[in-house]
DNA sequence: TCTAACCAGGTTATCGTTTACCTAAATTGA
DNA sequence: TCAATTTAGGTAAACGATAACCTGGTTAGA
């Protein structure tokens, strides 16, 4: 900078109050400052700047596990929004380690990060507590949504998604339809089911609690489940799987079983991750606006980072239905066939 | 480190050399000047050291884009490999932009990064030459690898990878096994090829052009090479696909014809990536060590920061067999029976 | 006993910006 | 025309740490 000023015959002064915009410079010098710059290649010197203002234009990501499919969805939207604004992200993982995380905490004290977005289950909700602690700015990320936290969130409409995967099925024909559902303690789970009921009650069907299988997020849950659906003496033509990774886990067992998607069983996930391309067939789902979600959680964060108020704490997104080959008019007996 | 140096009794650089564990300090005073640190949860200023000593404790990964396997992968190395080291990992992704592409570069050579991982294909080698200039320590991470380039590189055998494939299937009892290639052009694609060809010839099977196909590396490669493939007079009994994503587009195929896996076709993929477990059946692939190369690529990364010479410029690291469930015996005429 | 090396610890300049405050000239209004 | 205000620009003190260089005392070797 001192280069710059003395080749534009100013002050380092000056050279600031262009680069910062701000008053107390002629138009032309300010022109002339600026060509300068140009011509010396000349970058601003991050650490010093973030010394002097305490803003190092670093935002921390915050993730459990990178798994490849909803997490990078949400990355896809993060880096989006963040591609203009001179902020750099940083990507962290706990890899539910305690103790890395605390470690990661404790720098982040001295003013290291600008804001932070979590991307945890909301048991760990130690770090937000210790965030608002120490007055960071930060945004939770979460279809695992409980809406009643004191801090700002943003999620989608889960109910809507559970409603809308039973309604397709059943205007399909179907009426024996099997959910597999996170652990019901945790509202966004209660929150499909309810979709689920809802739907299949409008519809004047009535509900079998031997349909309703209770597991947790992982590809194992889904093969279990389905396991357990299969072995009923009245098996569902249709599963509402948690997850698209659930929803492997029941092609797997469909497939060792002969069973063929979507003729003689239809399949329906959550999540829309990007994988479900990869699947055959092409998996119907429930599309959660993940790339969305990424993109409103940054601009959320931005806002607070300078210091403005939000309109509403708690953002959601809404899903939707989309539609691919897993899904199909029930055969009657289908099963029965093998 | 003022509030340390006075409630200590010592000045603010001794304070410093503790935390810097440099020598000149007593055994005692070094002990009292820890615990006034330890009560006082003092956190070193990471402006103030960048901007100091000229690090700034981290480092860049730059990622074309993240698709969600082979990258991911990866980035767990990066991760576990990082954990230790201070280091903050940040993420980029250029998403084939080549204008944010030299934005970021530019706000890079104020040493605001210490040190950058290079997850792109080798025609961007633009980034590698406007590194080296700034002699910014970097490492290119490929499996599609041109091992000639003058920077450090790390991947892994594929050579041995399309070896070990072709001798699996052979072994299994196939005769006719079709191969799906990236672009012939990339050394990558033609070791793979290589070995695919030396698995042939030693076990004395002709090699038929009709059954290599030039594809990219997208699963809708798999997808036409397998139509192309599935058409001939006298189709394979085995595929060997490019990499996962195009495995998948294979399956696809196969469940649309209604030929089962592996029944009546086996298939075997390349890279081992996450979702290759949401697959049905699971697929028999060649691992790559992809953990172990973030891992790899990250000490090699912390080496070149810290000045020091590597001991080879080039690391391969090798791959391996994985057998699942997507292989077996051919059945003779199996496509035949549908 | 005397000098040289060594040790614990302190002084002070410095890293590259920003910013509060200052000054002199130019402009304005009455 | 002159005081008041605005404008363009500069001075210098931070920001929080590190490191080159001192200093005064202790120790070791001859």
């Amino acid at each position: 900078m001192a280069q710059i000023a003395k080749e534009a015959g100013v002050s380092i002064t000056t050279v600031s109050k262009v680069l910062n915009e701000l008053p107390g410079v002629g138009p032309s010098t300010r022109v002339r400052i600026r060509q300068v710059i140009e011509q010396n290649d000349y970058v601003q010197n991050h650490a010093a700047r973030h010394l002097r203002k305490g803003q190092s234009y670093l935002i921390d990501l915050v993730i459990m596990r990178l798994e490849g499919g909803y997490d990078v969805g949400i990355m896809h939207g993060i880096q989006d929004a963040l591609e203009e604004s001179g902020y750099r992200l940083v990507v962290f993982s706990t890899n539910e380690d305690e103790a890395s995380e605390r470690l990661w905490l404790r720098r982040l004290l001295d003013q290291s990060t600008d804001g932070v977005l979590l991307l945890l289950p909301y048991e760990q909700i130690g770090l937000a507590n210790t965030l608002m602690a120490q007055r960071i700015p930060f945004v939770a990320i979460g279809d695992r949504n409980e809406p009643t936290t004191a801090f700002p969130t943003i999620g989608s409409t889960i109910w809507l998604g559970g409603y809308s995967a039973t309604e397709y099925l059943i205007s399909l024909g179907h009426r024996r339809i099997g959910i597999i559902t996170f652990p019901l303690h945790l509202t966004t789970s209660r929150a499909r089911l309810a979709g689920y009921r809802e739907a299949l009650e409008r519809a004047g069907i009535p509900i079998d609690p031997a349909l309703i299988c209770e597991g947790s997020y992982l590809l194992g849950d889904g093969v279990e489940q389905t396991r357990h659906l299969l072995n009923q003496p009245d098996p569902p033509t249709a599963i509402f799987a948690g997850n698209d990774a659930q929803a492997a886990g029941v092609y797997q067992v469909l497939y060792e079983n002969n069973i063929r998607v979507p003729d003689q069983m239809s399949v329906i996930g959550f999540d829309d991750v990007s994988y479900t391309a990869q699947m055959s067939p092409p998996l119907t789902t429930i599309h959660q606006p993940l790339v969305e979600i990424g993109k409103t959680a940054v601009n959320m964060l931005l806002r607070l980072i300078a210091g403005q108020q939000l309109e509403s704490n708690h953002v959601e997104l809404s899903t939707s239905l989309v539609v691919r080959n897993s899904c199909a008019p029930p055969r009657t007996g289908a099963l029965r066939e093998r």
